[in-house]
DNA sequence: TTAATTTTCGTGTGCGGACACTACCTTAAC
DNA sequence: GTTAAGGTAGTGTCCGCACACGAAAATTAA
């Protein structure tokens, strides 16, 4: 293991004029700088990460701007567990991440949550940007306050600003578009000629409207290029609407069109809707669904639902807290995009998924 | 952020007796040690592994003993390339890990790697066994030398000593038997009735044969609980049939069996298949393979191959240096399997899947 | 030449924890 | 009452690095 003492003692400098070097910190004449950088190659030297952030004992903050958890919202719960996991990695390296959450359904919450976090004078913000026009007032706050930031899990954009767009250091999320694109792959290898598609859209909130819309125009894009003649149907539910209304109609649907065999729901509420659909029906429909929820897992595990599209929020919310504490500690610029796999869930493979998850849960 | 020195203030000790207590070192009174133990609980002081590992200065050993990559055998490249990386990281640890090659069709160049391995005086091993008789042997020594060892990708079984069985610390590896029954739904869900299945098998090593058997296994169990009618042809073929005489024999079979729609090749070889099988076959296949090597993959973009089943290999090898370096520095006894997932991987979902690989061989 | 200034570099301290070493305090044996 | 033995607790040093401070060297000004 070579440390700074080695290469100091092989270019007879102290260590601190090497620290200078590795720092660009200045006060170093060319001629020993060329030579501590030739020496600094030669053997291969790298900054033990350890040792530095240890040393580096400045304390900075984080915030996190989420979505409450709760029995209604039980998707936020992933994203939630995965960025307290990465906070207690981080706490070593001094950092202390503080989360702030806000009503999924209420605007005025988001910024009352947001005016509490901007007072705990945080050093970097993880936010998940659900409403348009009070995310760029936050932004505004933030890019004046030269505050870096990520979004998580929505990719907020926009010609905010001039033109100019956002400035987030990163997104952390999922591509929705082609997530969608899956599903139609997934939705033609398990149909055959002549079986109809149906998409189920359940608007629950109207910020979720972006991420769904774009699965469907996924959906609709790979069915066009691969199923050209595909007889593609569509039902929307509102929340407004009672579930016996649901029933109802979509079990009218599917008695009247006999030829949909695949149903895709591109929120995460496809057990909702498995719910809804008699068994008659059940036993000829192929459906695919997003997100592992605990519900949706259930229905998967009983063989109701073929195929989950997993986007590993719990990984999200982990990875965005890290990458915000990479950024902090060692300047490690991210990639303006971080996307997350597009895993495939199935019954056979769920247990094997998501073991990350799982083993916070055990150990908490 | 609660330290050592907090918690010895709380206490009225001095640190190096919380430092005991931490670690049952022994040497404190019973009162002193429950009065310490309930200020650690209620402070919720968690120890600063940064700072732990930087003190606990003594280096450590670890070799890995895995099969030699090249063109042939470019299924060992991501493990390698796991391990590398995973080396990188815990360097900063203290630990230094060697890597010794052998020929995975040799034994005897796996003995003389071995002979050397345990030469460096390791102070735990990560080992691909998979060679049984031989692996006997290195397993003796290696109990009889207390070194710590885990198995990596293959799960060396059997009723070693005196029935004991082996001491491995873990085995890092896909459970093939359920890998063969995911296979199994995937191959299922893109056939209709009256469909036939279609088994081909290459066996290029001998030692594959466990994986690839069980498999096998998996993939039959899957269809008999839920096609139990079922027609499932197989196909076996040695490494000494040539690429004519596969290719002769694969297409005379689908011609005489039109009925057969899905192929399922149980080994990392589908590619080679696939380029056996004539074009007017191929389009009314659903193929089903296993393990992302470049080849598989390419394969899978011009949609010939409809699943892989991946293994992620590269954070196989990746876990394994990990799992074994927190047992060595922070005693974390690891469980006794670690399973990979099961990723599916689609030509859509591809370019989202093993993103920490591709990241390694960007940066190197 | 000397003083003033700037540039370059060495030294020392501390981050949080591990552990060897030492000092102290009991207890019991003589 | 002295001493040895054993248990208990405290002190000090070090891990590898970052950074402040100030000394030394080099440069410029007077």
């Amino acid at each position: 293991m070579i440390t700074i003492k080695d290469i100091a003692k092989a270019a007879n400098v102290s260590p601190g004029t090497v620290d200078r070097v590795l720092h660009n910190r200045g006060g170093v004449s060319p001629k020993t700088e060329t030579k501590i950088k030739k020496i600094l190659k030669q053997k291969k030297f790298k900054i033990n990460l350890i040792a530095s952030s240890l040393a580096m004992k400045k304390h900075q903050n984080l915030a996190t701007l989420i979505p409450q958890n709760d029995k209604q919202n039980i998707f936020w719960k992933s994203p939630y567990s995965g960025i307290e996991k990465a906070s207690q990695e981080v706490r070593a390296y001094g950092i202390e991440n503080k989360v702030f959450f806000f009503d999924q359904s209420d605007p005025k919450s988001y910024l009352k949550a947001f005016r509490k976090l901007i007072k705990s004078e945080p050093d970097a913000v993880v936010m998940v940007p659900i409403f348009v026009k009070e995310s760029h007032e936050i932004i505004r706050l933030l890019n004046l306050k030269k505050i870096p930031y990520i979004f998580l899990n929505i990719d907020l954009k926009g010609l905010a600003f001039g033109g100019l767009g956002y400035n987030n250091l990163s997104y952390i999320g999922q591509k929705s578009f082609d997530a969608g694109v899956l599903s139609g792959k997934l939705s033609h290898l398990c149909s055959k000629n002549g079986d109809e598609f149906l998409i189920v859209m359940t608007r629950k909130n109207i910020h979720d409207y972006e991420a769904i819309s774009d699965r469907v125009k996924g959906f609709k894009s790979y069915l066009k290029d691969n199923v050209p003649d595909a007889h593609i149907d569509q039902l929307k539910f509102d929340l407004s609407d009672g579930f016996e209304k649901v029933k109802k109609k979509i079990n009218a649907f599917l008695t009247k069109n006999q030829r949909v065999k695949v149903i895709m729901v591109p929120s995460s509420r496809v057990s909702y809707i498995c719910r809804a659909i008699e068994k008659n029906h059940l036993s000829r429909l192929k459906i695919i669904g997003f997100d592992t929820t605990p519900q949706n897992v259930e229905a998967l595990k009983k063989s109701i639902v073929a195929f989950l599209i997993s986007q590993k929020s719990f990984n999200q919310g982990y990875k965005s807290i890290i990458t915000i504490a990479n950024f902090l500690v060692h300047k490690e610029m991210p990639a303006k995009e971080i996307p997350t796999p597009l895993e495939i869930i199935t019954k056979e493979n769920y247990k094997y998924s998501h073991s990350e998850e799982r083993k916070y849960y055990n150990e908490n």
